[in-house]
DNA sequence: TCGCTTTCGCTACGAGTCGTAGCGTAATGC
DNA sequence: GCATTACGCTACGACTCGTAGCGAAAGCGA
């Protein structure tokens, strides 16, 4: 929660964690941070009940009991306030040590996975990657704020399974990178292509089938799912299996 | 090409091959082919020029030299009309026999990432797709046009790689086709990740590094140095197709 | 307490888009 | 000829956009 009309906010137009260096304080009234905070909860009560199209600055402002002008005056625009919005939801994203590799995965995947099956998420977030495309400020505002974190807890998951011995040390470091970029790209992208596109639950099963191919690769698991037991092809798992 | 001024067009209110029994001939004044094929063609132009949100229906249809009520007699709305304008892409989806399942996955990530790195996939197709979790009819458009056909590949390359000897057969078709829908995800997903949210170039090197991923997962290929050098604790189950 | 500065709420505005209605005309089949 | 449907065109109300201008409010320092 943001301490209330203290101190300026001013994280808002310049962008999550960005935090230019600009004089801590600043002549004049400041701006209300519970404004802020009102605003973004209201740009996601609109996102759950009208979807992106339909979302205008106006109502958003009204909702939130604010003038139109004020948002404009912290915002750009629909897609820095609706990428600002989206992004406070991934706040809850966290990585807690599940005792294994896999369980780390599966517990990712399914964090992941609860976001995107929110509403707000669903229609706003793809929402503002496809404007992203023709926009390098609003991709970089994304990145910074969204995918950089989730990003992460791909390299933290990694250091982790290496620290058990489960995943042989890297060498050079630049095709450490790019495997860690690669696994990022399967990872994300698979998650929302499930539940987006597809439009089928990532439940549990359907974790672990992936974390399976993801770990063993086609060639090894291919239509052999547990007999009975939730246990593939691996021999181990060290961490109690969250009840 | 669709043959001129011939027979009604009617594909596209009701979605590419659909073809409902409709009486094959109506009477009256038939819709204009060529009108449909400049529509389109008008649509991805725009979209390239203006991309997604700055588009709009009276635009294409100037673009086209068409009346925008004609524009609205045939396609219900924006939403529509882009998916149709973009299926028309992925028309030249194909995966040709390359010899072995690696050379058949590398070919249709290339083929697939070739397609969305044209500007007016990048910017249509997202933007739909999020529309989409808020419209059923709208997300079933899609299905029907564009994911069903890549799905179709991913089924194909498999059949060929169990005639190789490079898969094994499938017993129980149901989880025969969890997987091949679970493949379809991350291959889709990840190739959609990679060009549009991380922004980076999907060229031969990625693409095969990916393929290397899904076929013997993580545990056994992290990197390009020698497999020999470290090796986990997991069991490898390597190459040869077990029967 | 008084200025100074910035924010806020409010109203109003031109510009642009939306989706539809109405009309006369064109193209097909009977 | 007839009936039926598609087409181009114009016009329209409703809505959203983003901005400008104004007076009042909320801070700070003297």
């Amino acid at each position: 929660m943001i301490s209330l009309t203290t101190h300026p906010t001013q994280t808002s137009r310049y962008g999550r964690g960005m935090q230019s260096r600009t004089p801590a304080v600043r002549p004049g009234r400041p701006r209300s941070a519970a404004a802020d905070t009102a605003i973004l909860a209201a740009t996601r009560a609109a996102l759950v009940e009208l979807g992106w199209s339909k979302l205008t600055l106006g109502d958003v402002a009204a909702r939130a009991g604010v003038a139109k002008t004020t948002l404009y005056r912290r915002w750009s625009g629909k897609n820095e306030l609706v990428v600002d919005a989206v992004a406070e939801l991934f706040d809850e994203l966290e990585l807690p040590d599940r005792g294994s590799l896999t369980a780390d995965i599966e517990g990712v995947i399914l964090q992941f996975a609860a976001i995107l099956a929110r509403p707000e998420a669903k229609s706003g977030l793809m929402a503002v990657v496809a404007e992203s495309t023709r926009d390098d400020a609003l991709r970089e505002r994304i990145r910074a704020s969204i995918v950089e974190r989730q990003k992460l807890l791909v390299l933290e998951g990694r250091a982790r399974a290496q620290q058990r011995g489960e995943l042989p040390g890297e060498s050079d470091p630049e095709a450490a990178a790019r495997t860690a970029d690669l696994i990022f790209d399967v990872i994300a992208g698979a998650v929302v292509h499930r539940a987006l596109v597809s439009a089928e639950p990532v439940d549990t099963d359907w974790a672990r089938a992936f974390t399976g191919l993801l770990l063993n690769g086609l060639t090894a698991s291919t239509g052999h799912p547990p007999p009975s037991s939730h246990q593939t092809s691996f021999p181990r798992r060290t961490g109690a299996p969250r009840e």
